[in-house]
DNA sequence: CCCGAAACTTGTCATCTGACAAAAACTGAG
DNA sequence: CTCAGTTTTTGTCAGATGACAAGTTTCGGG
């Protein structure tokens, strides 16, 4: 092989820069495995079939499934972060019980624009894996303080899982709503009125929490 | 071939009953089947083994690894039903306004009892599938109204995710819980919390919903 | 326009996988 | 105990799969 693997490329300095092509093929197997990955099983040939390039790229871009994977699991982790830090420039100005109703509004229109963090999250969480381990050493173990930061305390692990479990679970499964109630639960009007009833769900737990 | 399949089985009639043997050995495929089929893209193989069969045997008793699927699918619908059976004869007698709240301290308990349900219904209801379809014509079509039957009211597909997100999430993402928070949320402690909690939301929607 | 590196294409292979088939072992009614 | 029928065991195979390797094309700095 003349051409340089992924692995080899972090090596790379007084060479040939990378093409905007690769950038795009890149790209584009990312965006399919994201898409793909959802139901694990699928095999790299259908992800680079999924994405219109030719087989054999993904082993060239990044020499293995596991490590696509592995960049695609980053890319979604880089995308949430850029929403929290969005969140919290939003949330920062505001008053101490207005934060969280805030965070979780916006936590319930992110769950809706990118449900594939949740489905990953679904998926991997349901059974111990090599990774689970990437994903809590890489990502979850910053999440906890991170989302207690912008709210302004600590977040307990009910208060937690009341949130992620009723702000995002029926955009994760968005197919089976459909099926049974009629209704594409990423319609703007629905998750305007979703993000309303669990904030104010949550504000009353917190009250509730308060008191005693 | 001369042991019959699965699928001629239901011709026969005069003929020798099914073995107590066989019984088992399904079972211990059925289990195997329920514990790993949550993680899609697993073999047959690997399922004959997890259960300590020898490879073969899900041709011999299902036929085909759909198959196997699909009577592991039923399976678990007919536990929760018979859950479900046994709630509405508890929640018959009570006032309407307790009503709902004993059907979701029972729906707390039973996701964190049987998360596999739970963990299907996530895998399912990521993307469109013969699966799902399969789900939707022969359970999931009958669940809105069973609910609704038995809280006393129609419920609104806001009320059902929160109850199912709130209520189920957390025990279908445990692994996550426990790296992220530290805690088994099956501990029979934190069910019982975790139980009150949802409960008490969804009452609170309620109260909200009546006034409106 | 040249050419070396980057990117893509294609061939190959060991292994895995689901399904089918046939032979062997087992079971229980008579 | 016998033996027909049931269940298990084992063999086989076509197709899928991930990985690697070698060949071809494209790119862009000079």
């Amino acid at each position: 092989m003349t051409g340089m693997t992924a692995k080899t490329k972090a090596k790379r300095s007084p060479q040939k820069a990378t093409q905007k092509r690769a950038e795009e093929t890149r790209e584009r197997l990312l965006d399919a495995a994201t898409e793909l990955f959802a139901a694990l099983g699928v095999s790299a040939r259908t992800i680079e079939t999924h994405a219109g390039v030719q087989r054999g790229l993904i082993a060239y871009h990044f020499d293995t499934k596991e490590a696509l994977w592995r960049e695609m699991a980053d890319r979604l982790f880089a995308d949430l972060r850029e929403r929290l830090s969005l969140t919290a420039d939003i949330v920062r100005d505001l008053a101490p019980e207005e934060r969280q109703k805030a965070f979780i509004t916006s936590f319930v229109r992110y769950s809706a624009d990118a449900p594939m963090l949740n489905r990953m999250m679904a998926q991997e969480g349901k059974a111990p894996s090599w990774r689970l381990d990437y994903l809590y050493d890489t990502h979850l173990r910053y999440i906890r303080d991170e989302v207690s930061r912008i709210i302004g305390r600590e977040i307990d692990v009910h208060s937690y899982y009341v949130m992620t479990g009723a702000g995002a679970f029926v955009f994760t499964v968005e197919h089976v709503c459909e099926k049974i109630f009629g209704v594409n639960p990423r319609e703007e009007s629905f998750v305007d009125e979703h993000a309303r009833i669990v904030a104010r769900l949550l504000e009353s737990l917190q009250r509730e929490t308060d008191e005693s």
